[in-house]
DNA sequence: ATTTGGAATTAAACAGTGTTCAATTACTTT
DNA sequence: AAAGTAATTGAACACTGTTTAATTCCAAAT
């Protein structure tokens, strides 16, 4: 039956073409700001199809943030090169930073976003398959600290998230323009200036 | 002049009554949920009223802001009862959380929801008075425990940012859900797990 | 070659949104 | 009582996400 998987294959590139102009159309409109019609218009398609696609809007958006998460874990594969566990994590929240002002839409998509409600389907280790996957190189590297010796008297899990929670701050903070309480000379650079105060931290646990 | 006095206060009054009833639906409802039908409907009057006493959607919910600020504000009075600076800047932490924690709407408005485009008009010292005010506090704070020999060979200011950034990264990545990656035994709490985290960092700062 | 069946796609409608503005009402001043 | 001004309305505009009945398309079966 050629025909049909011909036809499986048309429906797959459509799905494709539909997410490629939504990543198009979010990444110089913004979520909000992008709307059915516009997607359907880019495509030449009418608005209804995109609902045999994906479920509601928010659906075709949560496709992209896999793109994201699986863009972000990419660059995190030069960590492999850095053996030492404490520096690892210094390279992760540099990459992480980097990774945040370099596709501000992107990162807002992923981690600030309202997230939509899980659809029951896919499980929340589905859902997080990339997310969690970074999460968990995180908790890795910094399992490997203690058993080096640092942080000591830390709990590992509570001290991933505070960890995850320190870039995210700042990043976020950035993303959505809450630094104009910072002073002036400060405030260009602000997110690497607080990295290195963070790195500075490091170096004494 | 006894009846354009009244006026203005009636006008006032209007005023009032409008951002009253935005935020008990905004609260009730959240930001993009409550409509300006939805106020209008409240107060009786019609939606074109409200575009009299605001510039835009917008404008109404960041009135409210101020509201959120304020009360902040009030919950750090009790600091002033914390001699002890580096215990101060935990009081904070813990204040802020508690905050956060229990009015996540607000909490999300204030620090997380797209910043409205700043008017020209107010500067952004009247904008983040009551904003920039807690954060001068967390900064002063914090100059105190340098005073004291704490955070030798850091910056000041990019340190008011960061730890700013650690209890802010914390709240918002649970507002915003996205806390499923936490293992399950500790997800409950996870915030409060984090602030036990960073109390234990700061005594060794 | 023509009919049939089923899937892909559409157009139109629904119920809502923020916002604007001409028209109307209310009320103070002359 | 008439005029003038400010407050308020209601309808309209141009959108939004979503649903669904109708239509088109096209391979399979007669």
């Amino acid at each position: 039956m050629g025909i049909s998987d011909r036809k499986e294959r048309e429906k797959e590139e459509l799905r494709e073409k539909i997410l490629g102009a939504a990543k198009v159309l979010f990444l110089e409109k913004g979520f909000e700001k992008t709307s059915i019609r516009n997607i359907a218009d880019k495509i030449e398609y009418s608005p209804g199809i995109l609902y045999h696609y994906f479920r509601d809007k928010n659906e075709i958006f949560h496709a992209l943030h896999q793109d994201g998460f699986q863009q972000l874990l990419s660059m995190m594969q030069v960590l492999n090169s850095v053996r030492n566990p404490m520096e690892r994590i210094k390279a992760m929240g540099s990459i992480y930073i980097t990774f945040a002002l370099q596709n501000p839409d992107m990162y807002d998509l992923m981690f600030i976003k309202e997230a939509p409600i899980n659809h029951i389907h896919d499980s929340e280790h589905d859902n997080w398959k990339e997310g969690g996957g970074t999460f968990n190189y995180l908790r890795d590297t910094i399992q490997a600290c203690m058993s080096e010796g640092h942080f000591e008297g830390h709990q590992l899990e509570p001290l991933s998230f505070l960890i995850w929670s320190i870039v995210h701050g700042m990043v976020s903070l950035h993303i959505r323009g809450r630094c104009e309480v910072i002073k002036e000379e400060d405030k260009e650079g602000i997110v690497n200036k607080g990295l290195e105060e963070f790195y500075r931290i490091l170096d004494k646990l």
